[in-house]
DNA sequence: GTAACTGCAAAATATTTGCATCCTT
DNA sequence: AAGGATGCAAATATTTTGCAGTTAC
């Protein structure tokens, strides 16, 4: 399914090159989000270090990834929803990161509560993170 | 007002060294986070590098601050509650992240709402980081 | 053909570890 | 005095930069 990943790149004015069609899919097959080494470690080819930093970037700025905090604050990217738009995410669900098996996964189904903040702050984006045990390893 | 880290130093086990005394005497005159090199720039005095790391972590250890989880690269840390002991960390307020300053604040009377999660998933700690224009910026 | 992407080497940063010395209790 | 904390040196790990060769359009 990597058409899907060239239209995707094709939309964002990204030329469509192997390294981020192959990046891009991962993003696409996984429903998640990964970190910088999960896709050294587990992208179809074995790309450049740089390479991967660089094509993250560029996902980045495009608006076509984003980052999530995580409590141990190693950065994790997942792909944005379709009314994501340069420099404007509207995540709107939580997200879990699992401490047994380390994974992250979109809990697409749980939306984030709104909340009230003080007297002039003003909300651009709001993340939260939930950590804990999945699905799969708590049983 | 050095007394008062002496004091929570020596609450918390920690031997009272000149070092520990002038860090934490930084997060207690701060409002807000700080980040390793807020620490070293701003610090009374030129400590080692490795020394504000180990400093760091004793503090973690002891449930004395805590960190807070950036969409960025950077790792923050703040001053615990009263109420967070070692281990067990109440922190149960919401971050903010100032895009305009670029200061990271601790919303204490922002409390993070509770949710609920899908089946099998068992919840250890919830982070909510909010992004935006800070108080002082959005006038 | 041109501009942009890639990989390699290397530089710049950030973090961790070992050890001898100094400080706190 | 004893154990822990500190600073220095050095080992690792992470991220950025420069450049020449390659690829997309």
């Amino acid at each position: 399914m990597e058409a899907k990943a060239d239209e995707l790149l094709r939309r964002n004015q990204l030329s469509v090159t192997n390294g981020r069609r192959k990046i891009l899919d991962l993003f696409l097959r996984q429903e998640g989000a990964l970190s910088h080494s999960d896709i050294e470690k587990r992208a179809a080819e074995k790309f450049d270090r740089v390479t991967v930093y660089r094509t993250l970037q560029a996902f980045l700025e495009k608006g076509l990834i984003h980052t999530i905090p995580t409590a141990d604050n190693s950065i994790r990217y997942a792909l944005c929803r379709e009314h994501c738009a340069e420099g404007q995410h509207r995540d709107d669900h939580v997200h879990f990161v699992c401490r047994t098996c380390g994974n992250t996964v979109c809990l697409e189904e749980v939306s984030i509560p709104s909340i009230r903040l003080p007297r002039g702050f003003v909300t651009t984006q709001v993340e939260m993170v939930v950590s804990g045990t999945c699905k799969n390893c708590s049983e």
